[in-house]
RNA sequence: CGGGAUGUAGUUCAGUCCGGUUAGAAUGCCUGGUUUGGGACCAGGAGGUCGUUGGUUCGAAUCCAGCCAUCCCGACCA
């Protein structure tokens, strides 16, 4: 038992941390609250990023790339948005190091390289570029934008974990500019809608779609969309969120076109992210005691194939040459193969380690099973072995992959079904918080301090108002005031 | 940023309270051999400025202070 994983019942904490690292996909750095992403990890963020790339390519969309610094008077444009990310801005402050004359092989600031105007590192880059658009905007003819870029942000945060909040994070950001309101909402709605898609269909974890209250929205947006998932803790994770930004921006950078009848008018913007954060999703809400489970769709690797490896060089290479065998055919409907021939290694420590590493479907080819015209195969999400015949194999694995990933969304489904409850007392509220963990859907009177206080109380904070409400007469669950919809409740990562 | 804890071999940790020859173990790594259908075994070997900087001392992994990093609990978290 070389690397031995902390279990969920144990310390939820440690285990994803386990998961991350004993995983191999990502370790800490040198620098505080920064990640080294491993390739392992990486590879799965760009099956991730690809499958959204297309997405956003398909909606019309457009990959730029705008700068790393934010000039802090572009930045402090857009009040609110500066406002709310104030505290957490890295700054440049200087552009030079010297020999320090005090210590032989040390360096200073060169307190000569001061700069005129301090660089903010963006945590978003709302400002630089509605800064650009404002270059590129004049007329009605101009619009829509519909830019993406991929980028890395900072926030400096107080407390950073792998993956769920780090101090520099990889995302994409898009940032849209439209003519009229109806068509930026729309261009809202769209996103958060294929984030939805992506998240449940390729990641196999069911969301709910919603808007923020004013409290949890993002600084310097009129409206927020988010999608919530639940991890095995019954906490929530905002996973992706898409912000009408009205026209806020437009005002702050002066960005206005000429519409059809020679009017100048501001133009309506929005804006929308998903972030590595999403792999942390992932973690959370499908691994196990025995490490990460992936789903096939963007999974590193599909599947493992291992075969049986003996004193009998020529059985030994004839096992091997199988293995290659299978995973050129694999690779020629595209599923994403790999042989482990290590003959250091034996077969139990392998099934071990890529169990860890959470490859979905694990295929093990000896001499033993091969007479008899099958392989063995084992699943990472049921822990089922059986025998595949060599015959169809490999539409075989390819709609057993399909299963996989069905079966991955199903449970997750029907985890957070379970743990969604409707009360309608604020001592059952805060009872389940406690005791059965998971999101509630509950009345409230709207109001931010009644947000606030039940925050306070309960450290459950409003996560969306979903966007399938029924419309349902109710009262307040703190305060008794009356109230048309429940919204939905949650403690959040 | 507040409270608590930790930092010693690639990794996990013992040693620190009570300072004193050459800093240990397991695991991993390397070599050779025997093995191989669920984390193999035997033999030999390499590997450590004890996080870092400074202080106390005849002498520091051990005592003191600063800094850095990590974990847990808060605060914070578009």
């Amino acid at each position: 038992m070389s690397k031995e994983i902390t279990s969920r019942a144990e310390n939820y904490s440690e285990w994803y941390n386990d998961l991350v690292l004993k995983g191999g996909l990502a370790d800490y750095s040198a620098v505080r609250g920064c990640m080294v992403i491993k390739p392992y990890g990486f590879t799965l963020w760009e099956n991730m990023r690809d499958v959204l790339d297309k997405k956003f390519k398909e909606t019309g969309h457009v990959n730029a790339y705008f700068p790393l610094f934010v000039p802090k008077s572009l930045f402090e444009a857009e009040e609110k948005n500066a406002e709310g990310f104030a505290k957490e801005c890295a700054v440049v402050t200087h552009y030079r190091l010297k020999t320090n004359p005090d210590e032989a092989g040390k360096l200073m600031v060169d307190p000569e390289a001061k700069l005129e105007e301090e660089l903010v590192v963006r945590p978003t880059s709302e400002a630089i570029i509605w800064n650009t658009y404002k270059k590129w905007i004049q007329s009605y003819r101009d619009l829509p934008i519909l830019v993406n870029q991929w980028a890395n942000v900072v926030r400096w945060e107080m407390r950073t974990r792998l993956f769920l909040r780090t101090a520099e994070f990889l995302w994409q950001e898009g940032h849209t500019a439209h003519a009229t309101k109806q068509e930026a909402i729309a261009e809202t709605v769209q996103m958060i809608n294929v984030y939805a898609d992506f998240v449940e269909n390729y990641m196999a974890l069911p969301v709910i779609k919603g808007v923020k209250s004013e409290s949890e929205r993002f600084a310097g947006a009129e409206d927020t969309y988010t999608i919530e998932a639940m991890m095995q803790d019954g906490k929530a994770l905002q996973s992706g969120t898409s912000h009408f930004l009205g026209q806020n921006f437009a005002k702050a950078f002066e960005v206005t076109y000429k519409n059809k009848e020679n009017e100048e008018e501001y133009v309506w913007a929005t804006s929308w992210g998903v972030s590595t954060r999403l792999i942390g999703a992932l973690i959370m809400a499908h691994s196990d005691d025995d490490g990460l489970v992936i789903p096939p769709r963007i999974a590193p690797y599909q599947v493992v194939i291992i075969p049986f490896l003996s004193k009998n060089e020529a059985e030994t290479n004839s096992m091997i040459a199988k293995a290659n065998e299978l995973k050129a055919d694999l690779a020629k409907i595209g599923i994403r193969s790999l042989v482990d021939s290590d003959e250091t290694k034996r077969p139990g420590f392998k099934f071990a380690e890529y169990e860890l590493k959470g490859i979905p479907l694990r295929i093990v080819i000896g001499p033993r099973d091969l007479a008899n015209g099958v392989v063995e195969i084992a699943r990472r999400d049921t822990k089922e072995k059986s025998q595949l015949s060599v015959t169809n194999i490999v539409s075989d694995i390819a709609a057993l992959l399909e299963k996989i990933q069905q079966n991955m969304y199903d449970k997750a489904k029907s985890f957070r079904d379970d743990n969604i409850t409707k009360v309608d007392d604020f001592e059952t509220f805060q009872k389940l918080l406690d005791e059965k963990p998971g999101f509630i859907l509950a009345h409230w009177d709207g109001t931010p301090e009644t947000e606030e206080k039940i925050k306070e109380l309960t450290k459950a904070t409003i996560r969306c108002i979903p966007l399938d409400n029924p419309l349902e007469d109710g009262k307040c669950i703190l305060t008794g005031n009356p109230s048309k919809q429940r919204v939905l409740f949650a403690r959040a990562y």
